[in-house]
DNA sequence: AGAGGTACCTGGCAGC
DNA sequence: TGCTGCCAGGTACCTC
């Protein structure tokens, strides 16, 4: 489910909740995700209070004076805050209940997400270390793209959504990105000028951006923290619009696979 | 080093 | 109604 947008509108949304409150007890109804989650975690994090959320890339950073809670929302996973005491449901796997008796509830059907502690800066733990730029940010721009594709052959497609590139950026703003970039999503990225360079940086900003106060993209199940969908689906051009008509040019949008996920694009606008 | 494939897991849906 | 197969927003890790 999440990409950048989501994971940021998260953030945004359990932080006021939950900065400066102290960690009363933590439920761990299934220890089992992408990895296990650590007894570590458990018995150094209650007790702590939240001094700061911040977000890495997809990953969701909890810090405490203690250590650093490590959360990654996989494919399904959302965290919200509830009144402490609802009953759980099939997939919730854990609730840090805080002093104030609110939880926030983490649920993942799919179990492709983690929830880690590390008690050593959290950018040099092994998940975060070699991950690529913010795209937000003013490192991630034409100059560091043109750079780093002169010597590969990849379609552009799976080079965005490298996180060892850049961060954040996933399958459905990767279609958007590039639709609005102009970019045939199966260009090889050292076919790509300085100028295009320059039109997909600008144009991977501003789709993040506005799906960010858009308060993300729900196509079945993503919630922000205070269990409001996101609206950003209303203003995709070409994600999940295999066959309609191209926004500017009428051309019916093609979906095709590559590296095992789907692509959308329009031939007509995108070279 | 880069590229491609596989693995992890469940739910929803189309088709029979 | 029920079964099967496919698809889904992520990414580490393996091999070539």
């Amino acid at each position: 489910m999440p990409e950048l947008p989501e994971v940021e509108t998260t953030c945004r949304g359990i932080a006021p909740h939950i900065t400066g409150k102290k960690v009363k007890q933590i439920i761990i109804r299934n220890t089992r995700l992408r990895y296990p989650i650590p007894e570590s975690l458990t018995n150094n994090l209650t007790g702590q209070t939240i001094h700061q959320v911040t977000r890495r890339g997809k990953y969701i950073l909890l810090h405490t004076d203690a250590g650093v809670a490590i959360i990654h929302l996989g494919m399904s996973g959302t965290l919200r805050i509830i009144e402490s005491g609802i009953d759980a449901e099939k997939h919730d796997h854990v609730d840090i209940i805080f002093d104030h008796k609110k939880c926030l509830r983490l649920r993942d059907p799919r179990r492709f997400g983690c929830l880690l502690w590390t008690q050593t800066d959290p950018q040099q733990h092994k998940l975060l270390k070699s991950l690529g730029p913010e795209p937000l940010s003013d490192d991630f721009n034409e100059n560091y793209i043109y750079k780093l594709t002169r010597k590969r052959s990849v379609a552009v497609k799976q080079f965005v959504m490298n996180s060892h590139i850049v961060v954040g950026v996933g399958n459905i703003y990767t279609s958007e990105a590039l639709f609005q970039a102009g970019i045939n999503p199966t260009r090889p990225v050292n076919k790509i000028s300085l100028k295009s360079c320059k039109k997909l940086s600008t144009a991977i900003k501003d789709v993040l951006s506005r799906a960010i106060t858009q308060g993300g993209t729900t196509l079945r199940d993503f919630y922000n923290g205070e269990g409001k969908p996101g609206y950003f689906q209303q203003q995709l051009s070409v994600y999940g619009r295999e066959s309609q008509p191209c926004h500017h040019c009428n051309t019916p949008i093609l979906k095709i696979q590559q590296g095992q996920r789907a692509t959308y694009y329009c031939k007509q606008c995108q070279r």
